[in-house]
RNA sequence: AGCGAGAUAGGGUAGUCUGGAGUGCCCGCCGGGCUCAUAACCCGGAGAUCGGUGGUUCAAAUCCACCUCUCGCUACCA
């Protein structure tokens, strides 16, 4: 049996969930679920980082310490999972303690290779933002987020010879094409370190809610680093047998903006220690929100909770994935939702379902006939979308089938038909409908069940998507979909 | 500044890598059909110098050069 791990990045619990990690685990989930329906060993695995300085000042404000903070707010991440229909297989906490034994094993690792020596970070300072920043990114030697003066600080390091590394990561780019993901990204990547790297600074002695850093008793280990080893943490490296069954992972599905420390410093770090590199970094694109980047002047972060409880999971989900290729960036509206919702889930997909359920309700006598819609399915392209992490042509390819089977319905004019003729209709539209419970079950799980129970029948696999004889009883239910009006 | 991405009918997109009649999809608009169905479904139509200029080619949205505009990244902030 073929084994399949994917990953989210875990999310900084500082953070409020918003789109864009609702974005990240649905389509994470919606692969992960393609998979598993295909009969694969899945893996998958999110969760939440939740050392460094953010954390600690947020707790300190909060009066609590900096688990107790974390433990309340791993409970909003948890519960938003729930309400999107994410079904993980692991949900990993960089505050577990086997994580921190593991970060700390692989920085002895890479220190045992060499890679790792003291130094001196020289950087810039902001107070009132609290953060660093290069000569480079200074504006007229002010702070680039604030403006305001910024001084320059000078602290004890240990820093990581990413530097090293340089060629090695270029032969492995151009010896694993998929690596860097989707390809238009591998070029961003690819330039730069062409241009050449620097050691990263890869510990902190100001910050003391982190990993102990195991070669230096007053220095911790900085959040970066921490937060890259959750992929080999989560199953158990080095002994566990998750971790010989399911590393390499098959993807990262990151967004774009740490696309540099997935792509370049964490196979570097694997390099060193001697683990084998991911097969796939994944970076998915942005969404704005009304045309405008969502911001905290704007206020205009979108939560997921409120729009499943007014548009329901699927709906949401099908329209996150519907908007934009993957690697993307996209734009979120309320509007297009309920757009998506009326014209194609309830117009096209729902009504579909009902007509059908319909027909075949009234139709007394056995099911019967040769298989006619078949040619307008094309799994092999399905799938081939799906493996190449195509979600959004995926679904438009689903969709394709959707659409031929409504035109079915009025080029057949079944309404005219009765005894064998109609049977036969019958028979194309049940199987089609069959199917498309099970193509439809990744992108909208609820859906997908609520159809296969109306046909009598429980959701198949991928394998099932096949014109094969009509055995079942059907019982029409409660609408798939119910038009939102404002 | 460097690197990268994008500009396709009224709006939104796909197609561009691997050149072949402007080809597809969604919304909106106009007309028709149907009555199994959630005023849903199906068909037809109007609407585009495929950002601009020049080049390569029998042939360019697609390849090349330059230009204009928009957006992202630039490593110690997760």
């Amino acid at each position: 049996m073929n084994k399949f791990y994917i990953t989210t990045p875990i999310y900084y619990v500082n953070d409020k969930p918003h789109i864009g990690h609702a974005y990240t685990t649905i389509a994470a989930d919606v692969i992960a679920r393609w998979h598993r329906l295909k009969g694969e060993d899945v893996f998958f695995l999110t969760g939440t980082d939740e050392h460094g300085e953010k954390v600690e000042t947020s707790a300190k404000k909060a009066g609590k310490l900096p688990k107790e903070f974390v433990d309340n707010i791993v409970g909003a991440y948890k519960y938003i999972w729930e309400k999107l229909n994410i079904k993980y297989d692991y949900f990993i906490r960089t505050s577990d303690s086997s994580h921190v034994k593991v970060v700390s094993e692989i920085i002895k690792k890479i220190a045992e290779n060499g890679d790792i020596y003291k130094g001196y970070y020289e950087g810039w300072y902001c107070v009132s933002d609290e953060s660093f920043w290069t000569e480079l990114q200074l504006v007229d030697g002010k702070c680039p987020s604030c403006g305001r003066e910024v001084k320059k600080v000078k602290e004890e390091t240990y820093f990581f010879k990413l530097s090293k590394y340089q060629n090695k990561l270029i032969d492995f780019y151009n010896k694993n094409q998929k690596f860097l993901s989707p390809n238009f990204r591998s070029k961003e990547i690819i330039n730069r370190v062409n241009d050449g790297l620097k050691d990263v600074s890869i510990t902190r002695t100001t910050v003391k809610w982190a990993v102990p850093f195991p070669l230096d008793g007053s220095h911790y280990v900085y959040v970066w680093v921490d937060a890259l080893c959750n992929y080999i943490s989560a199953i158990n490296w080095p002994h566990g047998p998750e971790f010989k069954e399911y590393w390499p992972a098959d993807i990262h599905l990151i967004g774009k903006e740490i696309n540099w420390f997935h792509s370049v410093i964490w196979p570097a770090m694997l390099f060193s220690a001697g683990i084998e590199p991911p097969k796939m970094v994944f970076a998915h694109g942005w969404w704005t929100v009304d045309g405008k980047k969502m911001s905290k002047s704007l206020d205009n972060f979108v939560d997921p909770i409120l729009m499943v409880d007014k548009y329901s999971t699927d709906a949401f989900r099908y329209s996150l994935i519907r908007e934009m290729p993957l690697g993307d960036d996209g734009d979120f509206s309320e509007k297009a939702i309920v757009s998506r919702l009326n014209n194609e889930l309830v117009a096209e997909l729902g009504n579909l379902i009902n007509r059908v359920l319909t027909m075949a309700e009234r139709f007394e006598g056995k099911i019967e006939g040769e298989a006619e819609l078949d040619q307008k399915l094309n799994i092999g392209k399905i799938d081939s979308l799906m493996e190449d992490v195509d979600t959004f042509n995926a679904l438009n390819e689903i969709f394709v089938f959707i659409k031929a089977t409504n035109k079915y319905i009025s080029e057949k004019e079944p309404w005219r038909l009765q005894g064998r003729e109609l049977s036969n209709v019958l028979y194309n539209l049940l199987e089609a409908s069959r199917i498309i419970s099970i193509l439809v079950y990744p992108f909208m799980p609820n859906t997908g069940a609520k159809i296969a129970n109306q046909l009598g029948i429980e959701v198949g696999t991928i394998d099932d998507c096949t014109f094969r004889e009509w055995t079942s009883k059907v019982k029409k239910g409660e609408l798939l979909f119910k038009k939102f009006i404002q």
